[in-house]
DNA sequence: GACTGGTATGACGATAAACGCATAAAGGGT
DNA sequence: ACCCTTTATGCGTTTATCGTCATACCAGTC
C-alpha cells in the first residue's frame, strides 16, 4: 500500500502534494503548533504569532479545509483547534531526517 | 521531542516547511516515486513522466540538495536513484488520514 | 434597531515558484 | 580536432501564493 510498489495515480500525487503544500508554509505550521497547546481564538493566535488578523483567519481557513484544525463558535468568538497526531508524526520523521544529514555531514568533516 | 509539547523554534520550523515545500509539488513527487522503482537517467525520467528535460533536470537538483536523490554519473549520462524510505512513510501517513477523512464523509452521507 | 467587538472575505500589490526556450558544459566516438 | 549526445543552467514569461487594506459579516449589548 502506499506509494511503495508501484506508481501512485496523478489524482493520488496531487492530493499528496497539495497536503504537502499546507505545511510548506512557517506561518501554517506556526499556528498548529500553537493550537497543539490546546485550543484558541484568533486574538489569541495573532497575539502569539504577530501575525496581522486577516492572514491568521486566512490560514486556518486552509487548514480547516484539510480537516487539520476545527472550529466552534462561542458567543462571538471563534476557538480552534487541533488535535491530529498527524503532524507531530510527520514533523518527527522530517526531523530525524534532518538530523541524520547534519551528523553525516559532521563525520565528513572530522574524516576530513 | 519533536513538535510536540513545546513549540518549535522559527528556524527549525522554517526548515520544516522547505522540506514540505519539495514535496508539495506533484512533478517532484511523482519524479520521486519513479525513482523508488530503481535507478534511471535523465532520459528514462522524461519518457516515463513526458516533462521537459529542462524541468526534469531542475526538480532533480532541487530533491539532491536535500538528500532525497542521489547521482552518479556513467559516462555521458547520469544515473539518478532515491532509497530513502522517508517519503515512502510521509505518504502513508498522508494517505491514511485522506482515507479517514473520505470514510468520515461517507458516514456522515449515510447516517442524513 | 443602532452600536460595538470579533472574525471572515473580496480586492490588490508584491514576491516567489514553475516551466519552457535557448545555450553552455561535459563526456564519448570517428 | 570536430561533432554528437546527454545533462545542467541563465533568462524570460506566466502563474500562483502570500500578506495587507478595506470592508462585509455575525453575535451580543444597550
Amino acid at each position: 500500500m502506499g506509494v511503495a510498489g508501484s506508481m501512485p495515480s496523478p489524482q493520488l500525487l496531487e492530493e499528496y502534494s497539495q497536503f504537502f503544500r499546507l505545511l510548506s508554509e512557517p506561518a501554517r505550521l506556526q499556528l498548529l503548533c500553537q493550537l497543539k497547546a490546546g485550543p484558541m481564538d484568533v486574538a489569541a493566535l495573532i497575539e502569539a504569532t504577530g501575525f496581522s488578523q486577516s492572514h491568521v483567519s486566512r490560514q486556518l481557513g486552509q487548514l480547516q479545509r484539510a480537516d487539520l484544525v476545527r472550529c466552534e463558535r462561542d458567543g462571538v468568538r471563534t476557538i480552534w483547534s487541533a488535535d491530529s497526531e498527524l503532524v507531530d508524526d510527520l514533523c518527527n520523521l522530517v526531523q530525524t531526517r534532518l538530523r541524520q544529514r547534519l551528523e553525516a555531514q559532521l563525520q565528513q568533516l572530522q574524516s576530513a
